[in-house]
DNA sequence: TACTAATTTGATAACGTTATCATAATTTAG
DNA sequence: CTAAATTATGATAACGTTATCAAATTAGTA
């Protein structure tokens, strides 16, 4: 029951059915390059063909050659706004290839992600592009497969990986507010793959120290990074619930996504504080709550379908030619797309 | 070259380590209920397996059974925010049921759709779940397979199909409009599926009869619906900035999704319109953004992974015994989610 | 014509699993 | 202590395709 391929046309069918054999049958309906066959022939075999109404057996035909034409993707959560489009990009790529994609969601659960792992290898995916959901993901059960990561992190210097060069786009940003006249920032980050080093606060440090700024600490501030886009977006307004209230704020705040710039965004608005005017507000992703916000979000733009491209295209090639080269690690450009909540500073302000 | 499966271990490879036959040793890797096996040898056989490394090689199996584990999707666009969410809850039963799920983003293409379809059946996909990218989808290649479509419209009362009650949606938001003192709106839809019938006006008008309240046919607004959000969201903005100019506005607008939602909130923002003293604005869908906008939109919720783990469940129900019982509707309760966009007229309303 | 070269077709062996049947080993019953 | 019933293992045939090699046909040349 089930049988989704019950009494479907074979080649043997077809073959029955012109009177030729099965040899000749296959020649002519998979079109290998090179083989002749007679033009007579071949017009019998497709007659017949479209007569039984023959559709390959790609089950069989991947039996046979070993191969699914699949390759997988693993990432933690499709609902998160950043994935959508990087999972299309990889998707355009592969069908133009000719590959399906399977995908892969572990919840930022490791276990469940070693799960699909397994999966990977028992399926015969040709091969895997991955979002580690730690750090600490081990990746030796897929030593059969060849895989790329999508990361911009240096813990993972030993794989290819494709991500976005977050350390210039942060210091576009932070120059462009510089610019603006601004001299007093926060820095709101959220603690996602709780990485040893917070590369974050460094740069924002060495950013002060090079325009000769003090940088207080109260500034810094630090958001749990939620199951979900809801969850974190609630842990960020609590945080920036209470340091809006602060006597003194800053005349602008770089977050490190989207989702907590609109949760100071909301809240701000919420207590009256006029953005952009009284304060600027940069976030990163360029997710598309952004574009709708009130102001719209500034943003460092994270080109995600180009990513996905990019990743795509370099799974494909390693597929084709596994030459055991040294790791190799593309870092996309990110783009400063201002839009209305970052603003000079203005005299209002504290 | 790119044979992922190269040198892998086979079911022979462990009979030959453990000196068993083959028979044995697929007795015991495959646990097919209601066999014995001793327990020595069924050591025998793990030990041997692990030793040499065996994993199943799912093609091959799937090609003996001649099935595929596998479900399809096809929807116009993952990055549509409707989707994400959707396509998860078909995941997670999927994969509970030992599926995998390959999806099809056919972008409102027809010919990509008819071609993905194709794609289906020669891949032999056990089943589909299909987001029709038009209601003259023809789904006649698809006879082999097992389908569901993700549609509340009549025009596909033919098939099994998944969708929400957004007609008891809309009501409820026009009822709780209504009880909040509002008499005056407008009804703002986007033009997806250029349907013939636009049931949304006519129940719009419906409940205004029933209320006693006249429609002024001004106030019934329609906008492109583009390829993309960021498309329809700016088609959304042009008709609002023109409406909202007008000298006597509605006092709430009800909006077919919430993108359009969105784009009515910030251009009322931008023009100074204050949300929710002097516009109530109402959304449908409720996706992510609709919460992290100033203020929070209120809209009607489609609990969307419901919708997914729905249409998963008829459609595995339906490849497990493909009863040609007639076409079954399902349709999921929306529900109202209260949020700041909405509130009662005030005294100041025009 | 005869003989070689090129072209076109056919017969058949894989691929790795599952499933069927037959056989061997063991237990149970009379 | 056999005969029958049960349990455990082995030998082998599919599944539908691709690919290899051999055979048959046709074309080309002296």
């Amino acid at each position: 029951m089930g049988k989704a391929t019950k009494n479907r046309a074979t080649i043997i069918d077809v073959a029955k059915e012109c009177g030729l054999s099965q040899a000749t049958v296959a020649r002519v309906l998979n079109g290998q390059t090179g083989i002749h066959v007679k033009e007579i022939t071949r017009k019998r075999v497709l007659d017949a063909a479209k007569r039984v109404g023959y559709q390959r057996n790609a089950i069989a035909a991947n039996f046979r050659l070993q191969q699914t034409n699949t390759i997988a993707v693993s990432i933690a959560d499709i609902t998160n706004p950043f994935y959508p489009e990087l999972v299309k990009g990889i998707q355009d790529v592969a069908r133009e290839r000719g590959y399906s994609v399977v995908q892969f969601y572990n919840e930022w659960n490791p276990e469940v992600e070693q799960e699909h792992f397994d999966c990977m290898v028992r399926t015969r995916v040709e091969g895997a592009i991955l979002s580690p959901s730690d750090t600490a993901t081990d990746f030796c059960s897929l030593h059969a497969i060849p895989f790329v990561l999508l990361s911009n992190s240096e813990e993972f210097a030993m794989y290819d990986t494709i991500g976005n060069d977050s350390r210039s786009g942060m210091r576009l940003a932070l120059e462009r507010l510089y610019q603006l006249g601004h001299r007093r920032m926060a820095l709101f980050v959220g603690g996602s793959m709780r990485s040893g080093v917070n590369w974050r606060a460094e740069l924002f440090r060495e950013f002060h120290r090079e325009k000769g700024m003090p940088v207080s600490p109260e500034n810094l501030l630090e958001s749990d990074f939620g199951v979900s886009s809801t969850s974190s977006f609630n842990a960020a307004r609590r945080i920036m619930n209470e340091f809006l209230d602060r006597p003194v704020l800053p005349t602008a705040i770089f977050s490190s996504n989207d989702i907590l710039a609109l949760a100071t965004l909301q809240v701000a608005n919420e207590k009256g504080i006029r953005v952009p005017d009284r304060l600027s507000v940069v976030g990163m992703d360029g997710i598309f709550s952004g574009e709708v916000s009130s102001p719209p979000l500034t943003t460092v733009q994270k080109n995600r379908r180009e990513i996905g491209r990019t990743a795509a295209l370099a799974l494909l090639d390693k597929i084709d030619s596994p030459h055991e080269g040294t790791a190799k690690k593309q870092l996309l450009s990110c783009k400063l797309i201002e839009r209305g909540s970052m603003g000079p500073v203005s005299a209002n302000h504290g």
